[in-house]
DNA sequence: ACTTGCATGTAAATCGTTACATGATTAC
DNA sequence: GTAATCATGTAACGATTTACATGCAAGT
């Protein structure tokens, strides 16, 4: 667990959105913030137990009597977490498989490069859709903002909405450069 | 050996630069596609024997008496390649630990937000300047021009530069947004 | 002599995914 | 009644990273 980063997202996670199951933590995940951070069950729960045999997160007395088990953050884990947050962030080596095979593209035939690359951009246009519309929800909405995580998600989401307007726009100008190259050689 | 890109990233490099041993798949991966590809030692010669025991790869004879292991793509390797080639992209689940940090922001300092985005800032603004340079020396050159995966390999420098410029901007305006947002409060 | 780069590998650990297994509750 | 959603977990597998181990060759 010594790289765990799925720990500290469940601890921050938690810190923020009060008693919370690994149920709820997965749905928050998938709904909320996975166009940047996923989670699944089969890796979840095992963290879960660990933080809580480590004292980092504690059992909350919600579930009375239901199967479900809400836990809360310790004073230790919000300890860790906040190491954590003031640490640095972790070099990510890049592994993008479009990219790779892009750049194998010579050995492709013209028509599923351009097919790769439509795919690509209606897989983005989706999110970025999906996204915006997320944002105009929360941008300047007063129940929104009261929250004090408010100008932090903001962020997040222009992140999401600015990438992936980029990637749209290179997209676009891949298929022109492309197919002008082919057409003209 | 199901869902290795290693082995696919292998077959690509080897099936269009020609012998090569794993160091130089290695020394390839870091020099000249490290922004969207990365492979390590460790990996790389396990999934290289890997390879030449199932006939994907073979020896090379171009390496007589030395200690380096020269490879080259077999015809069932090409074929493999190719089938991955037209296979669609698969969906990578994103894991971006700034944006995690960043999300929960009301829990950090002002100063450690800061200083967080700064220091993305200025590695990016490092890979943005490489990239370009490289870029610019790749651009209309005339030996470069000649190799067939030269529109392929300028156009996966594009992204590259264009996803760094679009996190630039973003690392600005998100500097200036939180600044405005806590001073204004 | 000594450091850097070339060169290949193994072992251990870990992280994360996928598939499997189970069962309660709620809505239709 | 039955399908969907809520809810928790285990087991197996696979991919990748890190650390370790070795040794040659070339330049300074």
């Amino acid at each position: 667990m010594k790289n765990s980063k799925t720990k500290y997202a469940v601890l921050g996670v938690i810190s923020l959105l009060g008693p919370m199951s690994g149920y709820d933590i997965k749905m928050f995940c998938d709904k909320a913030i996975s166009f940047f951070w996923n989670e699944n069950f089969g890796h979840l729960y095992p963290v879960l137990a660990q933080l809580e045999s480590n004292g980092l997160i504690c059992r909350s007395d919600l579930e009375e009597g239901t199967r479900k088990k809400s836990y809360v953050i310790t004073e230790k884990g919000r300890i860790e977490l906040e190491e954590w947050l003031v640490g640095p962030v972790e070099y990510q080596p890049e592994r993008s498989e479009l990219l790779l095979k892009l750049s194998f593209g010579n050995q492709m035939q013209g028509k599923d490069i351009i097919s790769m690359l439509e795919a690509t951009k209606a897989r983005n246009q989706l999110k970025f859709d999906r996204l915006n519309n997320i944002y105009d929800q929360y941008i300047n909405n007063d129940e929104a903002m009261k929250k004090p995580q408010y100008p932090y998600w903001i962020v997040t989401l222009r992140y999401g909405i600015t990438s992936l307007e980029a990637s749209l726009k290179w997209c676009d100008d891949t298929i022109e450069f492309l197919n002008k190259y082919n057409g003209g050689k």
